[in-house]
DNA sequence: CTGAAAGCGCTTACAG
DNA sequence: CTGAAAGCGCTTACAG
C-alpha cells in the first residue's frame, strides 16, 4: 500500500521494537545474535531504507563529514572539483553533509587550523587529502581526538596508519614504463611532483624500477623538479631542454605539469610526439583535449573519494577497516610514439 | 545558551503560533500582513535559519529538483560536471535533493523520457538543460503539468517562455570578434555548434553583428559546422583549410571544439597562434591549459545552475521570476595574436 | 540486552 | 487569517 516501508514495518516483521531495529541499524549497541538476525532479514526481505532526514533529526550528531583539502595557489582545480563531487554523491547517499574545510598546506600553523572545526565537534569524521594524509603528526593528532579518519590518496608510508584509499602508485609507474620501454625509447627525463605529495613520488619509484629491470642504468634518465601544476611542468621541459641531455620521453608527476611540458616543447618549435613523448598521471578530463591527445594512467579520484565516504561511515559503525588500493589502468592516446 | 534557533525562538518574538512563523516562511498560505511583518523581523533579529531535516521531514513533498540534461556521445563533459556540481550546491543549501534525469537530445521519445518523473511526481520542480530549454514543445508539455520550471542556457527564442537564467550570448560574440578586429585580424573561419544549441549560435549572430559594424563585407567569412566537441572541432578546422580560403582567425562555438581545432591546426604543421587564431566560448578549466592556452569567453555555470535553483524556489514559494542574463567577461590568453 | 516513551524541528490538516 | 495538535521516521535517554 504505502510507498516507502519505515523502521515500524521492520519491527513488526521481525518482532522487536523499533528502538532495536534501530540499535542493530547503527550497531553501536548491543542487541542479541538472534534478534539481530531476525532484523537483518527483514531489513533485507522488505528492501528497507531508512529515512535520512528522520535519522538526521532524531540524532544528535552534525552528521557532518569533513573533507580537509589545500587550498590551491592557483585556481581551483579538477582534481578537487572531482574529488568533492565524488565526496559529495558518497554524502549525499549515506545522508551526511559535507564540510569542505581548505587549509593552505605550506602554512605553519595547519595542524592547528585542522583541528578547528574538529575541537569544535562540527563534524562526525574526516577525509584527509594529501599531502596532508602524508603527514603523520596530522594523523596522530585526529586520531588523539578519536575522530573517524579515513585518508585520501597518502603515500605508502602513512597507509600503515589509519583506513583510506588510494592508488598504487609504485604499480602506475611500472605500467607506464613499461609501455614506453616496448615503445623502443631509452633516454629519459622525469619531472618530479611536489616532496610533500608522497603518491606522486611513488609514481617515479615504480618507473626506476622498471628501468633497472629492463637493464638500463641510471644514466638514462635526468630528473628535474616538475611540480604538480602547469607553470611546474613548463619550467621542469625548460630546464630539461637547457641540460643539453636529449631524452625521447618525458614523465611527469601528473597531467596539468604534462600540459605545461607540451607548452614549453611548443615553444621551442618542437614536434610532438616525434621529437618527444610526453605522459602523465591521472588521467584528468582535460587529458584527451590537449594535443596531442594524453597517454597516461587513470586515477579514478571521484570514485576515490566517494568510497571513502563509505569507509568513514563503516568506521562510525565501529568497523576498522583497511587502506585499500586501487589499480591502475593506461589509456594509451597520442602523446607517446615510438622512439 | 541553545545553540540554534528555532521556529518556537521565532514564535515566542514574534508573538504568534510556530505554524504561523511556517506559513510566512513558506510564503503559501496568506497570513495578515502585521503578523508577516513580526515574523519577518524577529527571523532577522534571531537570525534564524531552518532546520532542512525538520522541513523535510515534516512536509509531504519529494524535496527534489530534477536536472534534465542530454547524455552525452561521448564521456561526461567538463560542462555537466560543473553544472552538476552548481546545481547540487544550490540544492543541498535549499534542502533539496538533485535527481539528475539524462535523456538522449536525438531520440524520439526525448518528451515522454523527460515527463516519466514528472508524472510520477517524484520532483517539485525541473532545470532543464540546453538544448531542451531550448524547445518549445517540452516547455510547454512541463508547464501544463504545473510544475515549477527554470531554463538553464536557452536561446533566446524561448526565454519570454519560462524563468530562466543564461549568457548573453550575443554579446559574448560581439565582444570577443571585437577584440579579434581589434588585433587586426579580416579574414574569418566560424566553427558553428549544432543547430538544436541556440544558444551557441546566437554567439555568431553576435560575431557577425560586429563584422559588419567594423564594416567587413560577408565574404571575410567562411563557416563550416564545427559541432561541441572535440572532433567537431578538429573535423571543422580541416575542412576550413581544405576550402582553400586563409583565414588568420578560427572562431569555435565552444573551448572543445576549439581544443579539436587546435589539434588538426597542428596536425597541418600550422604554428599557433601565429599562423592561425583560434578562440572558444566558455572558459572551461582546461582552457588555460591547452598549448596555446585558450583566449575565449567565461561563462560560469556552474554559478549559473545555482542560481538556477534559486529561481527555482522563487517559484515554489509563488514568485514570477524572469530570465536572468549573465553578461560575458573575455579571458585573454595566448591563443589569439595580432594578425 | 530490550521496550515504551519522549523528542528532534518542522508542516499541515482541522477547526475555528 | 490563525492556533492547538498530530505527525513526519527516526534515535536515545530512561527504566528495567
Amino acid at each position: 500500500m504505502s510507498g516507502r516501508k519505515t523502521i515500524d514495518d521492520v519491527a513488526l516483521l521481525a518482532g522487536v521494537s523499533n528502538a532495536t531495529v534501530s540499535r542493530v541499524l547503527n550497531n553501536n549497541t548491543p542487541v542479541s545474535a538472534a534478534k539481530r538476525e531476525r532484523v537483518l532479514s527483514a531489513v533485507k526481505t522488505l528492501r528497507f531504507r531508512p529515512n535520512t532526514q528522520a535519522r538526521l533529526l532524531a540524532g544528535r550528531r552534525p552528521n557532518t563529514v569533513l573533507l580537509v583539502h589545500p587550498v590551491a595557489h592557483h585556481d581551483l582545480t579538477w582534481y578537487f572539483h572531482m574529488l568533492e563531487g565524488g565526496a559529495l554523491r558518497g554524502c549525499t547517499q549515506l545522508g551526511f553533509s559535507l564540510q569542505t574545510h581548505m587549509v593552505r598546506a605550506d602554512s605553519a600553523r595547519r595542524l592547528s587550523k585542522i583541528l578547528e572545526p574538529i575541537n569544535r565537534r562540527e563534524c562526525d569524521g574526516v577525509l584527509l587529502s594529501a599531502p596532508f594524509s602524508d603527514d603523520p603528526d596530522i594523523i596522530r593528532a585526529l586520531q588523539a581526538r578519536e575522530v573517524p579518519l579515513v585518508l585520501l590518496a597518502s603515500g605508502v608510508e602513512t597507509r600503515a596508519m589509519a583506513a583510506g584509499v588510494g592508488m598504487d602508485d609504485e604499480a602506475a609507474g611500472v605500467e607506464l614504463m613499461t609501455y614506453l620501454l616496448r615503445l623502443g625509447h631509452k633516454r629519459f627525463a622525469f619531472s618530479l611532483g611536489l616532496s610533500e605529495h608522497k603518491s606522486a613520488l611513488s609514481r617515479f619509484v615504480g618507473a626506476r624500477w622498471a628501468l633497472e629491470k629492463a637493464g638500463l642504468a641510471s644514466d638514462c634518465v635526468v630528473e628535474v623538479q616538475g611540480g604538480l601544476d602547469f607553470p611546474g611542468g613548463f619550467e621542469a621541459c625548460q630546464r630539461v631542454i637547457a641540460t643539453g641531455f636529449r631524452p625521447t620521453a618525458m614523465v611527469c608527476a601528473n597531467d596539468e605539469s604534462a600540459a605545461g611540458a607540451i607548452h614549453a616543447a611548443r615553444g621551442r618549435k618542437l614536434s610532438l610526439p616525434d621529437d618527444l613523448t610526453i605522459v602523465g598521471f591521472d588521467d584528468a578530463p582535460f587529458a584527451q583535449l590537449l594535443s596531442p591527445p594524453l597517454t597516461t594512467v587513470a586515477q579514478p579520484i571521484d570514485v576515490m573519494a566517494a568510497r571513502a565516504v563509505d569507509i568513514l561511515a563503516e568506521i562510525m559503525r565501529g568497523g576498522v577497516p583497511d587502506y585499500e588500493t586501487v589499480k591502475p589502468r593506461l589509456v594509451v592516446r597520442e602523446s607517446a610514439s615510438a622512439a
